[in-house]
DNA sequence: ACCAATATATCGGGTGCCAAGATATAGCGG
DNA sequence: CCGCTATATCTTGGCACCCGATATATTGGT
Protein backbone atom coordinates (compact mmCIF):
# COMPACT_ATOMS: atom_id res chain seq x y z
CA UNK A 1 0.00 0.00 0.00
CA UNK A 2 1.27 3.71 -1.25
CA UNK A 3 1.34 6.27 1.11
CA UNK A 4 -1.99 8.38 -0.17
CA UNK A 5 -4.11 5.32 0.40
CA UNK A 6 -2.41 4.68 4.00
CA UNK A 7 -2.85 7.85 5.34
CA UNK A 8 -6.23 8.34 4.17
CA UNK A 9 -7.33 4.67 5.67
CA UNK A 10 -5.34 6.23 8.97
CA UNK A 11 -7.53 9.13 9.05
CA UNK A 12 -11.27 7.31 8.52
CA UNK A 13 -9.62 5.42 11.57
CA UNK A 14 -10.67 8.18 14.15
CA UNK A 15 -13.83 9.42 12.54
CA UNK A 16 -16.13 9.37 9.03
CA UNK A 17 -15.12 12.60 6.98
CA UNK A 18 -15.81 13.61 3.84
CA UNK A 19 -13.59 14.00 0.89
CA UNK A 20 -12.45 18.11 1.50
CA UNK A 21 -12.31 16.56 5.24
CA UNK A 22 -9.93 14.04 4.59
CA UNK A 23 -7.62 16.05 2.69
CA UNK A 24 -7.06 18.63 5.74
CA UNK A 25 -7.20 16.30 8.01
CA UNK A 26 -4.79 13.99 6.43
CA UNK A 27 -2.40 17.29 6.24
CA UNK A 28 -2.95 17.96 10.08
CA UNK A 29 -2.23 14.39 11.07
CA UNK A 30 0.91 14.05 8.83
CA UNK A 31 1.78 18.03 9.81
CA UNK A 32 2.03 18.61 5.94
CA UNK A 33 4.04 15.83 4.90
CA UNK A 34 1.27 13.91 3.02
CA UNK A 35 -0.89 17.01 0.41
CA UNK A 36 -3.37 14.48 -1.08
CA UNK A 37 -4.57 15.77 -4.69
CA UNK A 38 -7.73 15.64 -5.52
CA UNK A 39 -7.05 12.92 -8.36
CA UNK A 40 -5.48 10.75 -6.53
CA UNK A 41 -8.15 10.98 -3.21
CA UNK A 42 -11.10 10.03 -5.18
CA UNK A 43 -9.61 7.37 -7.31
CA UNK A 44 -8.41 5.78 -4.02
CA UNK A 45 -11.82 6.08 -2.29
CA UNK A 46 -13.60 4.57 -5.85
CA UNK A 47 -10.89 1.65 -5.06
CA UNK A 48 -11.38 1.25 -1.72
CA UNK A 49 -15.62 1.35 -1.48
CA UNK A 50 -15.14 -0.74 -4.43
CA UNK A 51 -12.79 -2.95 -2.27
CA UNK A 52 -14.82 -2.95 0.22
CA UNK A 53 -12.56 -1.76 2.96
CA UNK A 54 -14.33 2.06 3.08
CA UNK A 55 -17.94 2.49 2.87
CA UNK A 56 -20.30 5.80 1.86
CA UNK A 57 -21.60 6.66 5.57
CA UNK A 58 -23.95 8.99 4.59
CA UNK A 59 -24.15 12.07 1.99
CA UNK A 60 -25.27 15.51 2.99
CA UNK A 61 -26.03 18.96 1.27
CA UNK A 62 -24.37 22.16 3.18
CA UNK A 63 -24.95 25.54 1.18
CA UNK A 64 -25.57 23.84 -1.83
CA UNK A 65 -22.17 21.94 -1.59
CA UNK A 66 -22.64 18.14 -1.50
CA UNK A 67 -20.56 16.34 1.69
CA UNK A 68 -20.33 12.62 1.44
CA UNK A 69 -18.95 10.88 4.36
CA UNK A 70 -16.88 7.73 4.28
CA UNK A 71 -16.19 5.49 7.24
CA UNK A 72 -13.77 2.78 7.79
CA UNK A 73 -15.09 -0.87 7.04
CA UNK A 74 -13.89 -3.92 8.86
CA UNK A 75 -11.74 -4.90 6.11
CA UNK A 76 -10.21 -1.39 5.92
CA UNK A 77 -9.14 -1.56 9.89
CA UNK A 78 -7.72 -5.08 9.90
CA UNK A 79 -5.97 -4.22 6.37
CA UNK A 80 -4.41 -0.79 8.01
CA UNK A 81 -3.85 -2.73 11.59
CA UNK A 82 -1.63 -5.01 9.27
CA UNK A 83 0.18 -2.63 7.40
CA UNK A 84 1.40 -0.52 10.13
CA UNK A 85 2.63 -3.78 11.20
CA UNK A 86 4.32 -4.32 8.35
CA UNK A 87 5.68 -1.09 8.32
CA UNK A 88 6.50 -1.39 11.94
CA UNK A 89 8.83 -4.41 11.23
CA UNK A 90 10.40 -2.74 7.77
CA UNK A 91 10.89 0.31 10.09
CA UNK A 92 12.35 -1.94 12.65
CA UNK A 93 14.81 -3.29 9.96
CA UNK A 94 16.31 -0.21 8.83
CA UNK A 95 16.82 1.17 12.04
CA UNK A 96 19.22 -1.52 13.20
CA UNK A 97 21.04 -1.57 9.84
CA UNK A 98 21.32 2.18 9.79
CA UNK A 99 22.76 2.28 13.31
CA UNK A 100 25.37 -0.21 12.69
CA UNK A 101 26.96 2.31 10.10
CA UNK A 102 29.71 4.54 11.00
CA UNK A 103 28.89 7.92 11.17
CA UNK A 104 31.44 8.63 8.74
CA UNK A 105 33.42 6.85 5.84
CA UNK A 106 32.43 2.84 5.53
CA UNK A 107 30.96 0.69 7.89
CA UNK A 108 33.35 -2.01 9.48
CA UNK A 109 32.57 -5.16 8.63
CA UNK A 110 33.94 -8.62 10.34
CA UNK A 111 37.49 -7.94 9.77
CA UNK A 112 38.22 -5.10 11.30
CA UNK A 113 41.46 -3.40 10.81
CA UNK A 114 43.18 -7.01 11.21
CA UNK B 1 9.29 5.28 -2.09
CA UNK B 2 8.11 1.74 -2.47
CA UNK B 3 8.40 -1.39 -0.30
CA UNK B 4 10.87 -3.48 -2.45
CA UNK B 5 13.15 -0.26 -2.92
CA UNK B 6 12.82 0.64 0.86
CA UNK B 7 14.41 -3.06 1.60
CA UNK B 8 16.62 -2.73 -1.39
CA UNK B 9 18.60 -0.23 0.36
CA UNK B 10 17.98 -1.66 4.31
CA UNK B 11 19.85 -4.68 2.92
CA UNK B 12 22.96 -2.02 1.57
CA UNK B 13 22.97 -0.78 4.35
CA UNK B 14 24.80 -3.49 6.12
CA UNK B 15 27.25 -4.36 3.47
CA UNK B 16 27.29 -4.42 -0.45
CA UNK B 17 25.56 -7.18 -1.82
CA UNK B 18 25.50 -8.09 -5.40
CA UNK B 19 21.66 -8.45 -7.00
CA UNK B 20 21.31 -11.91 -6.28
CA UNK B 21 22.65 -12.18 -2.66
CA UNK B 22 19.75 -9.17 -2.04
CA UNK B 23 17.12 -11.49 -2.84
CA UNK B 24 18.43 -13.54 -0.31
CA UNK B 25 19.02 -10.80 2.23
CA UNK B 26 15.88 -9.11 1.48
CA UNK B 27 13.94 -12.11 2.51
CA UNK B 28 15.55 -12.97 5.18
CA UNK B 29 15.91 -9.67 7.30
CA UNK B 30 12.14 -9.25 6.21
CA UNK B 31 11.26 -12.67 7.32
CA UNK B 32 10.12 -13.95 4.44
CA UNK B 33 7.72 -10.93 3.97
CA UNK B 34 9.15 -9.14 0.99
CA UNK B 35 9.97 -11.53 -2.00
CA UNK B 36 12.33 -9.54 -5.19
CA UNK B 37 11.24 -10.69 -8.23
CA UNK B 38 14.19 -10.03 -10.69
CA UNK B 39 12.05 -7.29 -13.09
CA UNK B 40 12.09 -5.33 -9.78
CA UNK B 41 15.09 -5.71 -8.63
CA UNK B 42 17.16 -4.94 -11.50
CA UNK B 43 14.72 -2.77 -12.62
CA UNK B 44 14.97 -0.94 -9.28
CA UNK B 45 19.20 -1.16 -9.20
CA UNK B 46 19.25 0.40 -12.40
CA UNK B 47 16.98 3.05 -11.04
CA UNK B 48 18.82 3.88 -7.95
CA UNK B 49 22.01 3.49 -9.55
CA UNK B 50 20.77 6.37 -12.32
CA UNK B 51 19.76 8.45 -9.33
CA UNK B 52 22.99 8.21 -7.17
CA UNK B 53 21.73 6.82 -4.51
CA UNK B 54 23.64 3.39 -4.93
CA UNK B 55 26.63 2.66 -7.20
CA UNK B 56 29.00 -0.79 -8.57
CA UNK B 57 31.34 -1.53 -6.07
CA UNK B 58 32.80 -3.86 -7.33
CA UNK B 59 32.25 -7.13 -10.33
CA UNK B 60 33.74 -10.68 -9.66
CA UNK B 61 33.34 -13.76 -11.60
CA UNK B 62 32.75 -16.73 -9.59
CA UNK B 63 32.14 -19.83 -11.20
CA UNK B 64 31.92 -18.22 -14.40
CA UNK B 65 29.19 -16.15 -12.80
CA UNK B 66 28.86 -12.70 -12.83
CA UNK B 67 28.88 -11.09 -9.40
CA UNK B 68 28.10 -6.94 -9.46
CA UNK B 69 28.28 -6.17 -5.87
CA UNK B 70 26.20 -2.71 -5.16
CA UNK B 71 26.97 -0.25 -2.15
CA UNK B 72 24.88 2.52 -0.65
CA UNK B 73 25.71 5.34 -1.81
CA UNK B 74 25.92 8.58 0.68
CA UNK B 75 22.64 10.06 -0.58
CA UNK B 76 20.71 6.45 -0.54
CA UNK B 77 21.77 6.44 3.32
CA UNK B 78 20.49 9.89 3.63
CA UNK B 79 17.20 9.46 1.89
CA UNK B 80 16.74 5.75 3.81
CA UNK B 81 17.23 7.50 7.10
CA UNK B 82 14.77 10.03 5.68
CA UNK B 83 12.16 7.67 4.51
CA UNK B 84 12.21 5.61 7.61
CA UNK B 85 11.75 8.42 10.02
CA UNK B 86 8.21 9.36 7.40
CA UNK B 87 7.45 5.89 7.65
CA UNK B 88 7.92 6.40 11.61
CA UNK B 89 5.56 8.83 11.91
CA UNK B 90 3.09 7.53 9.75
CA UNK B 91 2.77 4.48 12.28
CA UNK B 92 2.81 6.15 14.72
CA UNK B 93 -0.28 8.19 13.50
CA UNK B 94 -2.19 5.03 12.32
CA UNK B 95 -1.32 3.44 16.07
CA UNK B 96 -2.69 6.23 17.70
CA UNK B 97 -5.44 6.83 15.02
CA UNK B 98 -6.37 2.65 15.73
CA UNK B 99 -6.18 2.59 19.15
CA UNK B 100 -8.97 5.57 19.75
CA UNK B 101 -10.79 3.11 17.80
CA UNK B 102 -13.50 0.43 20.49
CA UNK B 103 -12.80 -3.05 19.31
CA UNK B 104 -16.71 -4.27 18.98
CA UNK B 105 -18.88 -1.61 17.74
CA UNK B 106 -17.73 1.93 16.23
CA UNK B 107 -15.56 4.52 17.34
CA UNK B 108 -16.44 6.72 20.48
CA UNK B 109 -16.42 9.93 19.60
CA UNK B 110 -15.12 13.88 21.24
CA UNK B 111 -18.45 13.45 23.69
CA UNK B 112 -16.42 9.78 25.40
CA UNK B 113 -19.09 8.47 28.37
CA UNK B 114 -19.52 12.02 29.87
C1' DA C 1 19.27 -36.21 -19.00
C1' DC C 2 16.91 -33.28 -16.17
C1' DC C 3 16.13 -30.12 -12.52
C1' DA C 4 17.47 -26.84 -8.93
C1' DA C 5 20.36 -23.15 -7.56
C1' DT C 6 23.17 -19.25 -8.87
C1' DA C 7 23.20 -14.86 -11.43
C1' DT C 8 21.86 -11.20 -14.60
C1' DA C 9 18.77 -9.10 -18.23
C1' DT C 10 14.52 -7.72 -20.82
C1' DC C 11 9.67 -7.14 -22.09
C1' DG C 12 4.69 -6.50 -21.49
C1' DG C 13 1.13 -5.25 -18.52
C1' DG C 14 -1.17 -3.32 -14.58
C1' DT C 15 -1.77 -0.40 -10.39
C1' DG C 16 -1.75 3.65 -8.17
C1' DC C 17 -0.29 8.35 -7.94
C1' DC C 18 0.06 13.04 -9.72
C1' DA C 19 -0.76 17.33 -12.44
C1' DA C 20 -4.13 19.73 -14.42
C1' DG C 21 -8.37 21.31 -15.27
C1' DA C 22 -13.67 21.25 -15.15
C1' DT C 23 -17.83 22.12 -12.41
C1' DA C 24 -20.49 24.57 -8.79
C1' DT C 25 -21.58 27.56 -4.57
C1' DA C 26 -20.51 31.26 -1.27
C1' DG C 27 -18.02 35.14 0.78
C1' DC C 28 -14.79 38.94 0.61
C1' DG C 29 -12.04 42.75 -1.29
C1' DG C 30 -11.34 46.00 -4.87
C1' DC D 1 -19.71 43.67 -10.53
C1' DC D 2 -15.55 40.98 -10.98
C1' DG D 3 -12.04 38.29 -9.49
C1' DC D 4 -10.03 35.55 -5.92
C1' DT D 5 -10.20 32.18 -2.28
C1' DA D 6 -12.29 28.36 0.05
C1' DT D 7 -15.31 24.47 -0.14
C1' DA D 8 -16.39 20.15 -2.62
C1' DT D 9 -16.42 16.60 -6.24
C1' DC D 10 -15.11 14.58 -10.79
C1' DT D 11 -12.32 13.38 -15.06
C1' DT D 12 -8.44 12.73 -18.09
C1' DG D 13 -3.61 11.83 -19.42
C1' DG D 14 0.70 10.39 -18.25
C1' DC D 15 4.34 8.40 -15.49
C1' DA D 16 6.83 5.64 -11.97
C1' DC D 17 7.24 1.49 -10.13
C1' DC D 18 6.32 -3.27 -9.55
C1' DC D 19 5.26 -7.99 -11.14
C1' DG D 20 5.04 -12.20 -14.07
C1' DA D 21 7.27 -14.37 -17.47
C1' DT D 22 10.94 -15.48 -20.13
C1' DA D 23 15.84 -15.80 -21.72
C1' DT D 24 20.67 -16.87 -21.00
C1' DA D 25 24.64 -19.29 -18.84
C1' DT D 26 27.20 -22.30 -15.38
C1' DT D 27 27.54 -25.76 -11.74
C1' DG D 28 26.06 -29.71 -9.21
C1' DG D 29 22.86 -33.22 -7.62
C1' DT D 30 19.73 -37.27 -8.81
Amino acid sequence: MREPTFMILTALAGEPLHGYGLITEVARLSDGRVSLRPGTLYGALDRLVDAGLVAVEREEVVDGRLRRYYRLAEGGADLLAAETERMRRNVAAATARLKTRTHRGAPRLSGGTA
